[in-house]
DNA sequence: CCGACAAGATTGAGCGATCATTCTAGTTTG
DNA sequence: CAAACTAGAATGATCGCTCAATCTTGTCGG
């Protein structure tokens, strides 16, 4: 059927399914994927239950629609350190704002509960994994031009170690926030600096060192 | 063959609750604490469902009992470290097994499912910052110990915030399997002994970098 | 050595509540 | 007035949990 009033119409529905989505969130964080029911975020959102099958298939689908919606945040987010002109400045820089950021608790509940969900949930793996391998492809490029301009020759898979161990790093702060409530953000955002400039600083390395001194490993 | 039939009752029920707690373990890694039904467990304990509630008042006692055995596990591998002669050697050795142990996809998932429980229960959450704690006073003592047997003298607060570091890097890891199952673990190994040694050999800092006045990397 | 028996151990049907989802009937809107 | 929208009761399944009944085990009077 034709769109006599496009915008009204979509317009509406999409703040519907906005409405429901944030709902959802706050359901979600509150009791999990799991022990949040279509009643409490009906409840939340304002509306019925009934009604919220109007705008998705089924709660599954809510789930998904929320990963996909956190996730494309964090892509956006990426990007725009990705156009900084100092890349370096801009990597130190932001160390504080992404220290603070991946300790708030109520954003690392839901990122967990996320990540917990796409261990056994596989269309949620899926969303995840597809939204990260975006990420490193873009957090590798960043240092690899870093690391270039530098002077260093870095072989990709060295390049895609750093990626990993600064995602592990921050990531692991929303761990960390749940584990140590009462963690203390301004030393740990001066120790994130240091380890990434170092990280970033590093001669790229042969063997680097070895525990035992013996063949690297494979 | 047949097993040895444990002899006191005490014995008899101690299997039973460790029967119990295993076939949980697995139900709760497969569909997370409240996607695992006791009809499940029941029927992967091989024991009907009102037998259980004879071991556990309930099911969230099953969960602080999964909860509380995990995390006693993690405090005898800490205390094991605690005990090696050479401890930073120790420590650069157990890189390697740390990050693998940690890269486990099985027990990354069991983790998540904890700290995802622990950010909306304050029961689970009580159990999780204790041992928290505990293995953080473990860990800022060998570090102590480390940092002043190289001649550098560190406030407490500099030393909690190298803590703070290294366990988000090794719990970040959780985090990095599931978002990328393909994970190359040798160089992420390589990089962790990297990144180790310098945040442990560094001279303890005052203001160390600040971001916006622009010193160049060397 | 035996058979009665007390004391757990164990079962599984069943309870009320709640789950995700569907249906119906009423309201709004163009 | 027809079509889109909406609310909330209804549905059947499943949830955590209870409990009366049954089975196992070990003890002890005879």
């Amino acid at each position: 059927m034709r769109d006599l009033e496009p915008k009204t119409v979509q317009q509406r529905s999409d703040a519907r399914r906005a409405q429901i989505l944030a709902a959802a969130t706050g359901c979600f964080r509150e009791h999990g994927f799991h022990g949040a029911s279509i009643a409490k975020i009906s409840q939340a959102s304002g509306m019925s239950p009934g009604h919220i099958y109007h705008y998705f298939e089924n709660k599954e689908a809510i789930i998904e629609a929320i990963v996909a919606q956190d996730l494309e945040r964090m892509l956006t987010l990426n990007s725009e350190l990705r156009s900084a002109s100092d890349v370096k400045g801009a990597l130190i820089e932001r160390t504080a704002e992404g220290v603070q950021g991946k300790l708030d608790p109520q954003a690392a509940g839901l990122q967990l509960e996320i990540i917990a969900e796409a261990a056994r949930n596989p269309r949620v793996a899926g969303i995840v994994e597809a939204a990260d391998r975006n990420c490193r492809a873009s957090l590798a490029e960043t240092i690899r031009n870093l690391r270039r301009a530098a002077g260093f020759e870095d072989t990709e898979t060295s390049i895609a170690g750093m990626v990993e161990v600064l995602a592990a790093m921050f990531e692991g702060l929303q761990f960390r926030t749940i584990r140590n409530p009462d963690i203390d953000k301004d030393v740990v955002i001066d120790m994130f600096r240091r380890v990434i400039h170092n990280l970033l600083s590093q001669p790229p390395g042969e063997a680097a060192m070895s525990p035992t001194p013996g063949p690297k490993a494979r």
